[in-house]
DNA sequence: CGTTGGCTAGCGGGAATCGGCCAGGGCCGC
DNA sequence: GCGGCCCTGGCCGATTCCCGCTAGCCAACG
């Protein structure tokens, strides 16, 4: 009953967001880069219109997402459907256990799915999530605690985590 | 509410054939080699054990099989669903299409689905066929009119086409 | 002596690439 | 007609290459 594709946008702190759900479930979360200065082509491709009608899915995210960046969400609840090869869906499944505020590196995460020397493997699935925020992968950090990389760009990483240092630490 | 695999047997002029089906549709038919001089050790591997309970979609197809060999059916209408690349099932596709009795070239099949220059790749999507005599691949022969090739060997496909050119015979 | 930092060599998944394989078919000589 | 010759196009398996990594090693410092 919902075989489409339908997309919302959202501003926040790190820049405009492209929220793409298919069959009711967000299945992907794009940074629509508008930077003046290097010219990006791709930004008008993604044809920003959004769908109207019935988008609950949407909507909600969209919802949880504002409640996130003004620190009053820890942990997301919508139903997702990233397309991914089965080792894909292994790593951003252990991402999702990750909890708010930590971080763990990607030998660990290597380590819980079962497959402990594959760590770098897990460092390119990692980067490959299609959810960025929603499913955690800028909770994971090198062995030495060094942000190694972020599809964003490394500034972003940072400040997430940043967020979710500030907003533990308020709460104390 | 049929997601299992079905099995049925049957006996043919041809030899024994094992067909499966998957989710109410047949999706495969197996000869079942049991020829004593080279020993073939897939044959019992096939598991030839029928499935019990309800398999309607199994005893249609087992009953339209033994008219097409009485020579009292020339088009079989069961629920198919044939696993293959989408080449191959538009290749598949463009099998059910040739009439009882007749022969058509590899390379007119290619033209059929619109890319005259793949005749070969046609061959090679005939040949994995896995539903033989009902989807008939027996009826594509080489652009002289050459048995070029079949799965179930060469001498099996002449004596399909003379069955159909037979019947057609009889009824004039 | 610990600690830090730079190297290096292995690691493993996946995407792209490459090379064969072939149930074909025109074309060209014999 | 019949046998080579070669191009064609899909697919499968093997190979190569690219990394959002890491443990291990060694040298340079306090």
């Amino acid at each position: 009953m919902d075989h489409t594709v339908r997309r919302a946008t959202l501003s926040t702190p790190l820049g405009d967001l492209l929220l793409i759900a298919r069959e009711g479930a967000l299945a992907e979360i794009d940074l629509m880069e508008a930077t003046p200065g290097r010219s990006r082509i791709d930004a008008s491709a993604k044809s920003a219109a959004e769908t109207p009608g019935r988008q609950n899915e949407l909507a909600e995210a969209r919802r949880q997402l504002e409640a996130y960046f003004a620190g009053r969400l820890r942990s997301f609840d919508v139903p997702l459907s990233p397309r991914g090869t089965p080792f894909q869906l292994q790593v951003w499944d252990a991402l999702r256990a990750i909890p708010y505020g930590t971080t763990v590196s990607y030998a660990e995460i290597a380590r819980r799915i079962g497959r402990p020397s594959a760590a770098r493997a897990v460092g390119r699935a990692v980067g490959q999530n299609p959810l960025a925020i929603v499913v955690p992968c800028h909770r994971v950090v090198g062995a030495s605690g060094a942000l190694t990389g972020f599809a964003w760009g490394i500034e972003r990483k940072r400040r997430l985590l940043e967020l979710e240092a500030t907003v533990v630490q308020t709460e104390h």
